[in-house]
DNA sequence: CCAGATATTGACACTATGCCAATAGGCCGG
DNA sequence: CCGGCCTATTGGCATAGTGTCAATATCTGG
């Protein structure tokens, strides 16, 4: 029975093992049914730590969301030899690949649902699409001018909700999902900038 | 200086009264940020009041967004007579148009913000994008089978973001948006099923 | 080995939520 | 017109959760 006398780390390090300690908790429950007690525990702190390091609980999970639904960028295939048609295909591919293995957190939380103009998730939820619209855009070996990253992030809610539709709820199945996002990213990212 | 006296409310008045005199405080404050406290002032009731109704606060939050994010049916004009493509464009143009006008709250509640599976707003979210696709298919003038109906509901969140970088970051025009939603929409719902 | 710097704690104050017995509004039969 | 019943509504209580801050313990450098 160790029970660990209280340690002293850099206030980085701190910050980012209460980070990954407390990442468990909301993937399994929502916001406000993990207290602050909880969070401490499982980070072996005490609560005056958290509020500390990040000034509130809600903070601290906003912190949490950014890394998690972040898109991993390694594993990316060079497609550059092939036709653009077959380079889109192979890059929804790989998104549903990482869907479908890693249950990618990216695709379980798209924007913010509240009736309100601006919540502190959307702006994460924005900049982890964003990322995911550059890493596509990588894969498809297309030029990143800012219109079409713009059209191309839009799309960003819509894999996810065919994920969800594929994964969840079976009313799709893979290659249905492939297709149709297939020809939309070939759409979307394939309109002359004006 | 009326303080009104206590009075007494059928049950469903006094649900759907505290319902709208609710709505406006959440759609200036996240939830988290409106305390029973002001929801029953805003009411004109009593906070034991809100938990002998809804439960708890956070149910009756779920109600204010049932009834608030559910697009309208009514104005959506007869395209019967036009060729697909025509009905296509009127149909995403309307549904631009009330975005723009009413600032449609539908359009700015996208999927639940969470990384755990279910969340309880996701639900009605899914309710109302579900309406929404009814919708669309009607008035495009198409036969509403289950596929097609999965399909185009996938394009709600796709028309929240596509509305979301038009209005509020000015980064699409009104014309580029109506353009790539008609072609995707006609991608969609026109994919014969299986 | 000591002393200064600071990471960490523990207790306190405050707010918010949910619950329940008590209260009172208003309809109905006399 | 009145008294009594049904139940919508209240007000106070108990509890849980959050944030703050002075006090404490840990590590580092001289």
């Amino acid at each position: 029975m160790t029970t660990p006398a209280r340690t002293r780390l850099e206030p980085h390090d701190r910050r980012a093992q209460i980070i990954e300690a407390v990442r468990p908790l909301y993937l399994q429950h929502p916001y406000d049914k993990v207290s602050t007690a909880e969070l401490a525990a499982a980070a072996g702190v005490t609560r005056g730590l958290i509020n500390h390091y990040f000034g509130s609980k809600r903070e601290l999970f906003v912190e949490v969301m950014r890394s998690t639904i972040r898109m991993p960028e390694d594993e990316l295939p060079d497609l550059s030899a092939l036709p653009l048609q077959e380079r889109a295909r192979r890059t929804m591919d790989w998104i549903l690949q990482a869907a479908e293995t890693y249950g990618q957190a990216w695709v379980s939380v798209s924007g913010a649902a509240n009736l309100h103009g601006n919540s502190d998730l959307q702006e994460v939820v924005d900049e982890a699409d964003d990322h995911a619209a550059r890493l596509t855009l990588d894969a498809l070996c297309l030029p990143d001018d800012p219109h079409r990253r713009v059209r191309v992030r839009t799309l960003a809610p819509l894999v996810k909700a065919v994920c969800r539709e594929w994964l969840e709820r079976g009313t799709l199945t893979r290659d249905e999902a492939l297709e149709l996002l297939t020809e939309t990213v070939l759409l979307f990212a394939t309109k002359e900038t004006p």
